[in-house]
DNA sequence: TAATTACGCAACTAAATAGTTGCGTTTAAT
DNA sequence: ATTAAACGCAACTATTTAGTTGCGTAATTA
């Protein structure tokens, strides 16, 4: 099943998750703790934001011993720039519509 | 000055209002009573949809006679999609970090 | 074995969000 | 001059969201 992209817009419209993304894209696995120590606010509303960004399949965690690791899955966000594509192509048309018909 | 990713991101985090987005990225401006027309929603949460899509730049509105006409800004998004290139370019980047880790 | 670390679960609060309805104003049509 | 259309503003409700705190449990460490 593909991936809706309002539930990707929505998971990294806000700023610390959008952080945490950017954090983990660089292809490192980490720990809840390890992403707590670079925000201000408590481990548990990291764990939640993580939790989001799981559930919009933008990263993946496993328990590894006692702690759990979270690495982040490219597809949905590869998706994503596909589906904005999209968006742009029925612009640039539009563009180039308006121009030929200014130019006849 | 430049756009708020988790701003953008955000306004496109709605189901409706990615529709309303789709629709006028071909460039046409609509008033307020077309764009509900398509839409099982009232014109006043039409209209909040508009606001906030407008306040993140994505669309720009005009009072023509007695109507408010909407139409599609595409800095925004484009923005968007080059913030996203570089998300993916960190990650490709630790593809072949990896890819030549394992090789050698 | 005892202490500590890392985490999950649940309850709770405050604020933001999505939506509605009602009413007034301006513009256009009859 | 009336009437109707299109909209803005404000109040209100219900739901979701972002965040906290407290407590229990499994895995390490000493």
């Amino acid at each position: 099943m593909q991936h809706d992209p309002a539930q990707i817009f929505a998971a990294l419209g806000d700023p610390n998750r959008l952080m945490l993304v950017v954090k983990l894209s660089d292809g490192q696995s980490r720990s809840i703790m390890r992403l707590t120590s670079d925000f201000s606010m408590s481990r548990q509303a990291v764990t939640k934001h993580l939790r989001i960004l799981e559930q919009a399949g933008i990263v993946r965690s496993t328990r590894v011993g006692r702690e759990s690791q979270f690495i982040y899955v490219p597809e949905p966000i590869n998706d994503l720039r596909s589906y904005l594509d999209t968006v742009c192509e029925q612009w640039d048309d539009a563009l180039l519509q308006l121009k030929s018909f200014v130019e006849r």
